[in-house]
DNA sequence: TGCAAATCGGAACGAATTGATCCGATTATG
DNA sequence: CATAATCGGATCAATTCGTTCCGATTTGCA
């Protein structure tokens, strides 16, 4: 029922990676620098999250990623699920196969899916723009 | 971001407890083979779930375990917790211990909150007796 | 055109949590 | 009072997660 840390540094590292939106490329490790997380698990994020279509990547001297997507058209729940594969509570609501032993019998498993499709509607509500978004909090504290 | 394997048998476990709530007293050995899981898992499900609270455990010969609370008064919620402890998608969010490095300054946080709470919410609207109730299509395919 | 620097990409290692199993402590019964 | 059946905690293996490292690829400059 935890959200693995990998899944919580790949938001961060989004957020980051939002901040730079419509300048140059960032490397890696400058994302890494801003954000404080080991650089070698910002390249390794990096990787997933490119290959998840969510960041487009450029190789070579002057090199680094961007956004593939405008922030607004990007969510939590494609974060998540880049990282940490299909949403599914229970292996019952994974891809429609079910392996649990029993089978189509289970009362269980139509209220996981229920309860399933609640939390990945929560984590689609919330876009990339909303979570880069300075409060105002913060302005005034600076 | 997916459930223990463990709070999975626990809910089946509590299903089959509570198709003999009103009855004598049930051993873990009789779950066990009705619910076709390991019997030392189930033992060790049985511990938690009565130091949880949520069954009322009594030993000796012709002892056995039975539901502490009317299955009304039990929710999906009550079993993860049971099993899993507190609902936390993240450490963050986790007994207002933040941990996070970024400490308040966090811009993430408050979404994680918000997910969470609607991911406690889904769990606590299902009931015990909900899961319990046998559907009109397994009495015809019977 | 060739070299060099900087980047991403995949592979390998170590650690931690989870899951299953076993044995001892406890208690009502005959 | 002895017995038998039960729960409770402790121990051990396995899978997954998290971190780190090294190689392949590409662009920029001389």
């Amino acid at each position: 029922m935890r959200l693995s840390n990998l899944a919580d540094y790949a938001v961060v590292t989004m957020c980051a990676a939002a901040r730079h939106c419509g300048f140059a490329r960032v490397s890696a490790a400058v994302l890494a620098e801003e954000t404080g997380l080991p650089a070698p698990t910002v390249q390794k994020l990096v990787s997933q999250l490119s290959r998840a279509g969510l960041l487009n990547s450029t190789r070579g001297a002057g090199g680094g990623i961007k956004l593939a997507r405008p922030a607004a058209a990007i969510t939590l729940a494609d974060i998540v699920e880049a990282v940490e594969g299909p949403i599914a509570l229970t292996a019952c609501v994974e891809q429609e196969r079910p392996e649990c032993a029993l089978g189509e019998r289970c009362r269980v498993r139509p209220h996981w899916a229920l309860v399933n499709e609640v939390l990945r509607g929560a984590l689609a509500d919330i876009p990339l723009t909303q979570l880069a978004r300075v409060p105002e909090e913060m302005k005034l504290e600076a």
